[in-house]
DNA sequence: AGATCTACTTACTTACTAGTAAGTATTATA
DNA sequence: TATAATACTTACTAGTAAGTAAGTAGATCT
């Protein structure tokens, strides 16, 4: 891949997950790269092209993390997945799953298709992480292991996005319930 | 209030959040009440305006909200408060504050100053009922009041958006699951 | 050396955005 | 009954959006 290309889709995450899908354009990103807002329509002709290789970053960024922790607990693992939000919302940024939810009546129906696919590989992943745990003993919840899953996503995305509104400390309790919830009592 | 005027704070307050701050524009209502876009402008002379008054509308439903559960019980204030986000879900919208936080950056300061009010006060009250349950025993949970409050709105929030990707079987179990971990054991 | 491919630029189009100035019909007020 | 306020319409502006057609400089292949 050209450095241009891999430029583009870097600025197209960081403004889609800064201002909205529909707050982003082709000019934004060109300015910032110095070239005509052609040249991005060249390496990525419509929009919803730039959306969909957006997502299949992230796809391959969470694959890579799926990998590099696997050898950890399943505590690490989780402390480790909402490390990743940490830094989001230290950026001043949100989740790419909350931004494009929000849009999701407005986004192409391949986007729509992409971010699912995203969502069940993480959902499936922390699914696994929770049956582990809860089958070693090392972590400790009520209802399935599913379930816990998409409650510790939901509410570490949210919190993100609650803190731009009432800034970190709100982020920071969250997160803290979160993993103190898991814990063994 | 003219019928116009309310007509508007409705339709936008629909496709803020059903569509984003930034993928409506003041032709899509003007078309919805058979007037022309100058006549949006009348009655709110910037975008930010109609922005604002959407929240007003909002915080006004909060605190007739607030009246009308005073009676209630604590877990039978958690259950209609969940109830709203479960009717925002079924009409396949997302809650203001979720949509709204991930424009932050794009919207006016207004916006962002009438939004924090809005959360503060939903944070406030859910906070309270927190307190209330706690100390008669109605509600257990780890953790302050406070802390928990944030974690049940951002849950549930984020549970709305997710439902936009997953269907509406992800945002049942996150909610039924925020209420069994309330429950005495 | 000539042809082709890559990565652009130039120059443009169509469509839509928020917003405004000036005019008008209807209703309320003094 | 004249005046003024209300709730618009008509007709426009300046700016920006995504997208495209045609051309070009430089590298690569044959």
């Amino acid at each position: 891949m050209t450095s241009t290309k891999e430029s583009i889709i870097n600025i197209a995450d960081d403004l889609i997950r800064r201002r909205g899908y529909n707050a982003f354009s082709y000019n934004d990103i060109s300015k910032m790269l110095f070239v005509k807002n052609a040249a991005i329509h060249y390496h990525f002709p419509s929009k919803s092209d730039l959306g969909v290789a957006v997502i299949e970053f992230h796809i391959q960024k969470v694959e890579h993390f799926i990998k590099r922790v696997a050898p950890l607990s399943e505590p690490e693992k989780v402390e480790e997945f909402l490390n990743i939000y940490d830094q989001i919302q230290t950026n001043k940024k949100v989740c790419l799953v909350g931004t494009l939810a929000t849009d999701w009546d407005t986004i192409d129906e391949k986007i729509q298709q992409k971010l699912t696919v995203f969502v069940t590989i993480v959902g499936d992943w922390l699914t696994s992480v929770m049956e582990e745990g809860l089958k070693k003993g090392t972590l400790t919840f009520k209802g399935d292991p599913r379930t816990r899953a998409m409650l510790i996503i939901t509410s570490i995305m949210a919190a993100a996005q609650m803190a731009k509104i009432m800034g970190s400390e709100s982020f920071k309790s969250v997160k803290n319930a979160i993993l103190n919830e898991l814990n063994r009592r």
